[in-house]
DNA sequence: GTCTATAACGTGATAGAC
DNA sequence: GTCTATCACGTTATAGAC
């Protein structure tokens, strides 16, 4: 019920949104001024802080995450390491690139408060509830660090040797590590 | 022939860089102003920027990492894992807020260059030649990422629940993560 | 002649008037 | 909704002090 309005006003908010997502995936939220999202969605730079508030705000608004990472966790736990990681490598997972400018934004207040939020929320707390043994919550989110840090190596500091990497072997290595935290010690 | 002169201008370099390290680590990138740091400082604005040429240069050469780091990966390796989490975690490692900072300022060109140097330079390369076995060099860079992770739980994303689990539990656990990386497979 | 201070410029986000 | 003003900030031009 609330999506597919006709009114005007949906219609350019949709395509700020759009033509935001498309910049600052590309190149980054300094390097984006408002100015040029305005003129990629055909609008007055104005329109833009009337509609959002904030460059800030749209940045975050702009952003469609749980839909693109809600199937990254799903299936059997007994292999999920694995299979996540391939998952980022194949870069299939085109919420990665904007993820990696939402990091590199962090230190802006709002782009702070929702990079804490999504990890916790997407990568984290989807898990608590699955895992067995002692410390599932806090293991769940020593699992969401370690994927925090091959998807950083991919995105924000980009390592070229990972990227470059037979994806197998990332596999193989890195997918035995985050399976191992999976894994109630003992 | 390089340190400690005792001109005027070599003490001034001095102040600043001491001032922004300390604005930088506390308020972060962003929030430090220039006028910030030179009134910190006790100089003119115009000053700081005519030493180091823009702030984001100054970030980067106020940030001492090399001295601070390179204890972090000495020692023996069968115990490596452990005895990382464990520094890291105490929080005795006061390269760990500024390098937060830096992640979270790599929208900016000079300070991403430094952040991908810094991360390869002083968490993968250290182990490379250490490694044994097939993909030494790429699991020492799986290690940096790993590393990257739980400093980013810490100090880029805020985790609250990991920053505030027993130090014991999260070395158990990421530890144990950790040394599996450094493990050769099969 | 080098180092420092004052003042101004350019840019970019944002708020208010019409 | 559009246009224009304001404000903050990094940076530079200009010129003075030692």
């Amino acid at each position: 019920m609330t999506a597919v309005h006709t009114d005007r006003s949906s219609l350019v908010k949709d395509a700020i949104r759009d033509s935001a997502r498309r910049l600052f995936t590309a190149q980054g939220f300094e390097a984006t001024g408002v100015r040029d999202i305005a003129a990629d969605a055909g609008v007055n730079p104005a329109i833009v802080i009337r509609h959002f508030g904030s460059k800030e705000r749209l940045f975050v608004m702009s952003i469609d995450a749980p839909a693109k990472w809600r199937a990254l966790l799903e299936g059997p736990l007994e292999t999920l390491g694995e299979r996540v990681t391939r998952a980022l490598l194949r870069g299939q997972h085109n919420g990665l690139p904007i993820w990696g400018a939402m990091v590199r934004a962090s230190g802006r207040p709002d782009i702070h408060d929702h990079l804490k939020r999504s990890v916790v929320a997407l990568f984290a707390e989807p898990l608590v509830e699955r895992l067995a043994g002692p410390d599932a919550e806090l293991r769940a989110h020593l699992f969401a660090a370690q994927l925090v840090g091959i998807m950083s190596a991919l995105v924000v500091y980009d390592d070229e040797f990972v990227m470059h990497a037979p994806v197998e072997s990332v596999v193989a290595h890195y997918g035995r590590s985050l399976q191992l935290t999976l894994t109630p010690s003992g």
